[in-house]
DNA sequence: ATTAGCACTCGTAGGGCAAGAGTGCCAGCA
DNA sequence: TGCTGGCACTCTTGCCCTACGAGTGCTAAT
């Protein structure tokens, strides 16, 4: 069933107004604004078929139209113009990603909180869930009781832990400690570190001390750590602005939902192949979000290892603007954390890139 | 102007109602509950006279009875009875302080999620602001256009940054500037990493490459982190389940001024001598927190260094309680940080760990 | 196919009313 | 002198009712 050419310019101005005002939007409205030369009887008309096709909704009988999760799908599909960023954007953009663009382990989350800032809802970020393995050990001898592991993962982040040790050990061992690690540690994930291992590790390092087991210890942590896949929400107190989360009730629903990482994780249902994904209202697998939509952007994070960056609002989001600062925001972390990245100047702006994710 | 003992039994059988309650108070409640042996009619007397002496007021002609701030810093001081903390209690706390006592980094933001869990209020973490140095570096050669920045600062946290090169070095000259670093950047303060400096270090190692300057930034950077100091907020969304903040305007304003890391830092006000410190209301200094009430405590993170771990809540906050698991987690903190910090094995619980705030 | 006109529906805002909770005060009692 | 029971008073809350306005759907005319 293929829509009108003047359906579509409807169907695309009452999402349009909606977006904006949060109000139903009436067919005068429509008649004024949407540059169609015709009265607002004949838009009427054209409303109520789009009504029965199950693009629109009235909130009562008396009200004007809103668009139903059907109706901004096509939106987001075929009718939006993916907005292009102005000139400050981008700058703004730009100039916040440098600014953040340090500790690598801080790096996405601070991202986080540049798209909340750009977008005016709360963003979320969820770093790569990969099995990944440590890639080389350094221990640091600090004194003769303390020093420090410095781990390099997979992924390029590095961890560090300080270890203070109640009795003292010679620098030797650290680094004898240090060579067996680097041998028999790397490459390998948080499963194959067995009982096994580190006894064989012991032996080879004749530690009898448990440092062994201490430092194999902080591997398991930061592999099980990087497994379970960091998720972090920003801004979340934005929501409370938005007219649709003013029932107290509903925005705590929503924020307690959100403000559980293991939550977040799930958010994005299975794994997606595009560079973007819209989930409208209830097509969120969370019951808590059914009446919320999610956009969702994501970025190489190197070595072939990928995360999300993505913002959280009501259906009535402006899903235009937020996805190609979205878009924009997740390519620059790209080329930040994999060197190269993006590859695209701008995130290719066009309809191409959205696909539907439901059927 | 001393309290009668029964005026006093009164004003902490309001205050506790109304914490419990979040309703005015009535005189025939307080009768029947309070375990005074005497009619409302003389309990209305009574609460007439706390009224007129500011500890009391009435929402409108009608209704019960509320604390004021002054009624509330009253009961915090003198009234209040510290609530012995529960074994179960006690045990959750320990139970997931352990738990979370690993990545230094993260563990002091981590402990914030813990107090919010244990009191249901928001609550925030703030690391110390102290003028802090770099005590070592150490930087790992991985390949030929990569290193590791480690730097261990004077607090005992380590920070690691990866960089990436554009050109290659050789692993002499990476030793060579670890050496050079550790010999004339450790032990300064942020201020005091001078471009002087700097070109100095470039001469004696002989980098033309701009090595030194990345190096040196970065050292300039994790100081002024950490002088800036950390703040983060946990929990926010329990504010939400308040009836206080029923109204989204309201929430979202305090939220809002929460979620800013430069608010938080500034929320304590001036320094503070005592272990806890409670800011009533109109105590706070802050606008949007004037009918709110912030519980603080300060743990040691050793060498010296505090930080404060506290929870925000509406005045009518269960200050008793909240009082006692704040206590009792910034100890462990203290314990966990500086190896040694509790001098106590259950924080001292009684009134005079609770200093006046306001005079 | 479009339009103007009109009756109809339904949510919202405002006014009035009754109920209930809690107070303040007074007069009587130990 | 201090406590108590009683009673009139105040004020909020919830409720119903009404008037209003916005927006629709339908019909008849172009």
């Amino acid at each position: 069933m293929e829509l009108s050419e003047r359906k579509k310019k409807i169907l695309a101005a009452v999402v349009d107004e909606y977006i904006a005002t949060a109000e139903p939007v009436g067919s005068k409205h429509i008649a004024e604004k949407s540059g169609l030369e015709v009265s607002s009887a004949t838009i009427r008309n054209e409303l109520a078929e789009l009504t029965t096709m199950g693009y629109l909704q009235q909130p009562h009988t008396s009200a004007g139209r809103v668009p139903t999760a059907q109706g901004y799908r096509i939106y987001v599909n075929e009718l939006m113009q993916m907005q292009k960023l102005s000139e400050e954007e981008t700058q703004a953009i730009n100039r916040s990603l440098d600014d953040r663009l340090r500790q690598l382990d801080r790096l996405v989350s601070d991202v986080g909180k540049l798209a909340a800032e750009m977008t005016n809802y709360p963003a979320l970020t969820l770093t790569a869930k990969a099995p990944s393995t440590v890639k080389r050990f350094d221990l640091i001898y600090v004194d003769s009781n303390t020093f420090i592991i410095v781990a390099m993962l997979s992924d390029n982040t590095v961890k560090n832990k300080l270890v203070h040790l109640p009795f003292s050990v010679e620098q030797s061992m650290v680094q004898k400690l240090s060579t067996v690690f680097n041998a028999s540690f790397t490459g390998i994930t948080e499963e194959q570190i067995s009982p096994i291992l580190i006894s064989s590790a012991e032996r080879s390092t004749g530690d009898t001390m448990g440092l062994t087991a201490v430092i194999a210890a902080f591997a398991i942590e930061i592999l099980s750590e990087e497994k379970a896949a960091q998720a972090a929400l920003s801004g979340g107190a934005k929501l409370l602005q938005l007219p649709e989360f003013r029932d107290p009730d509903k925005a705590h629903k929503v924020m307690d939902y959100l403000s559980d990482a293991e939550h977040l994780y799930n958010l994005p249902g299975m794994d997606f192949g595009d560079d973007l994904k819209v989930l409208i209202g209830p097509e969120n697998i969370a019951e808590e979000l059914k009446d919320s939509s999610v956009i969702l952007a994501k970025y190489n994070a190197g070595d072939g290892m990928q995360g999300i960056i993505g913002v959280v609002g009501p259906t009535r989001m402006d899903y235009s603007s937020v996805a190609a600062k979205l878009s924009y925001i997740a390519d620059g972390l790209s080329k930040a954390l994999s060197g190269s990245g993006g590859d695209k100047a701008l995130p290719g702006f066009g309809k191409l890139m959205i696909k539907d994710t439901n059927e």
